[in-house]
DNA sequence: ATTAGGATCAACT
DNA sequence: GTTGATCCTAATA
């Protein structure tokens, strides 16, 4: 299968966590805000396995915050972090399994003036969703939309195919912010975008 | 250009 | 009590 025929489908997203994570890659996200739409591409996502990721949210099992992730392919897992922040996944896997992506980065395709307006901190237009939390606040992904079907027509937020990203243009390496699991090269973007955040490592190794 | 501190919720030890 | 799938500001170089 050539990579850049690549289509981004709900049975897709159920097939494993790192081809969705690599598969959505270009997709788009659509959020009907106040005061337009915003369209945003994405470039940036890391790929979380609850069954056998000590990094996942649901290694430990099911708990109230991260029930998203064990339900159907397709909905947003939205979490609070650092009492002050979203941040955004796309669950994965068939039903019953855990897993999903976190959506780290994002280019805006449109409406600019509409996205600047909900970023308005952002010092370049590459900041206005470079970063997880940044692109929780321009899209408005807040507690409300946690379990929202991104594959539904009438949701306020929508997953577009897009234009598929070839495969010479995406790299791969560690994930960002995680110490279990820190070699694991599950973190995938697309190269030279200059939406793509900073990689540090959250603590020295051992 | 790079670094340190603060904000302050929820899961976990 | 500690740490995190983070971002912003202020201080230092």
């Amino acid at each position: 299968m050539r990579a850049d025929r690549a289509t981004l489908s709900r049975e897709q997203l159920a097939v494993d966590v790192l081809p969705a994570a690599r598969l959505l890659l270009g997709c788009q996200l659509v959020a009907d805000r106040p005061g337009g739409q915003v369209v945003v591409r994405l470039v940036e996502v890391e790929a979380y396995r609850g069954s056998d990721d000590p990094a996942a949210h649901s290694y430990r099992g099911r708990t109230a915050r991260n029930f998203v992730m064990f339900g159907p392919p397709g909905h947003l897992y939205v979490y609070f972090v650092y009492g002050m922040h979203f941040c955004a996944n796309i669950s994965c896997l068939p039903d019953g399994e855990p897993g999903a992506v976190l959506l780290r980065a994002a280019e805006v395709v449109s409406d600019l003036d509409v996205a600047r307006l909900h970023r308005p901190t952002a010092r370049s237009d590459a900041e206005l969703a470079r970063g997880p939390a940044r692109l929780a606040t321009l899209l408005g992904l807040r507690r409300e939309h946690n379990n929202l079907d991104l594959t539904d027509p009438t949701s306020p937020v929508r997953l577009l195919p897009g234009e598929p990203v070839p495969a010479d243009r995406v790299r791969t390496g560690p994930r960002v912010g995680v110490v279990e699991a820190r070699d694991r090269p599950w973190r995938f973007w697309v190269d030279g975008s200059p939406a793509v955040s900073a990689y540090r490592r959250h603590r020295e190794p051992a």
